[in-house]
DNA sequence: AATAAAGTTTAGTCAAGACTAAATATAAAA
DNA sequence: TTTTATATTTAGTCTTGACTAAACTTTATT
């Protein structure tokens, strides 16, 4: 078993990894952890002797492929703990990541099998990110054009097709980026223009825009 | 804020001078909480000092109205977890205790508020132990110990006095739980044993277990 | 290539919460 | 009432996970 300290670090690494490929620097744990740098070196030494993640001094780490199941496990727990909170309970979506932290740590895994029937076998969390299953195994999903989504469809901006300043400068305004969840509100079929929800905001966005704009759903 | 480890302090604290009135001694806690002695000494003059209790060496320990407070709120998260996993994960009563003293340290007031709504606001816990309100307040009950019942008299069960898995899964076997009728139909003065009417079945139950279950006749 | 800057690690501390062993206080027995 | 047993506390140690300050590596700059 692992310390909640320990799975903290183990998920934080998942996710900083699962951005850049690359080895996950000190000081990027660090950062994300809200924590310094010599507290994060004493931890991954660890961590590497307990084969969680593989370390080379000055060099970063990689989580091994039991540190990755570990971390798909705590990042499994979160995410279906928050469905509960905004299904179940109906908090919203925006108030639920910190109680969430605290649920993740929760051991018991007939627990987790239980919760997660209780909530119908969710794929997604309540900001639309997957669920990963029982074997840490996140569901692949290709990216697609915004505009092929229909209303009441969610997708994560992950990328787009044309990268004028211009379209970037309007994607700014519209405080939508790479990792930006987008909720289809509406769809207007004689034009293609779309009512999206971003974050709290409303935006209208026609049909250019929203061919230009790839998102991942599920 | 309280931690972890105070709060189960606290709580036990709570259990332990609810059932003498006297003042807690050093090994009782110790002894409940499976710890040595000199480590309660060392949380209990912590504990002092926070004001959550009073203490004199070598004379044991009292809580204050604060730790009361305290403690009745971790009860009440508890209890009401407790609810859930039956209620809703469908939990058999004899598995949830370990789950409970884990989510029962989970901070968030709101999330509390929101749980007991969605219970449906109870007043018991799935072994009949009263859940207390918001300000700490326990509902009073008049139950009595089934052992105190004379032949003739009847009772409904709802609580029990000892909640290990062995008790509990006796009362499964003799089909005993809360509500269940119960009827004494005999009572050896000798031993206090008694022969009791559950449904259709007779039953012949030991002093020991007519000790441990709670009854509220009327 | 030499030096400065940034990033990382090491060494030494600290607090929480546990422990053991020894000392001390209270309660029970002679 | 003295002695013995039991209960409790103190002193000192350990582990976890954090920290600071200093040393050391790597990367960037001139």
């Amino acid at each position: 078993m692992f310390t909640y300290a320990e799975e903290n670090y183990i998920k934080t690494i998942y996710h900083l990894q699962s951005q850049s490929d690359k080895d996950v620097s000190t000081n990027a744990i660090a950062d994300a952890m809200d924590t310094k740098p010599s507290s994060v070196t004493d931890m991954v030494q660890k961590l590497a002797e307990k084969k969680v993640l593989s370390y080379r001094k000055y060099k970063g780490a990689t989580l091994t492929d039991q540190g990755k199941k570990i971390a798909a496990g705590v990042i499994r727990k979160h995410r279906l703990w928050e469905v509960f909170l905004v299904d179940k309970l109906n908090f919203h979506w925006d108030e639920v990541h910190d109680i969430a932290e605290q649920l993740e740590h929760i051991q018991s895994d007939e627990l987790i099998i239980r919760l997660n029937t209780f909530l119908g076998n969710p794929d997604f969390d309540p900001h639309g990110d997957p669920i990963p299953d029982e074997n840490g195994n996140f569901k692949k999903t290709e990216k697609k054009l915004l505009s092929k989504l229909n209303k009441g469809q969610r997708g994560v901006c992950v990328g787009v097709k044309e990268s004028s300043p211009e379209f970037l400068q309007f994607l700014d305004k519209k405080n939508i980026s790479i990792g930006t969840k987008i909720n289809v509100l509406g769809k207007e079929f004689f034009d293609g223009s779309m009512v999206i929800e971003v974050g709290r905001d409303q935006s209208f966005i026609s049909k250019k825009i929203a061919e230009n704009l790839y998102v991942q759903t599920n």
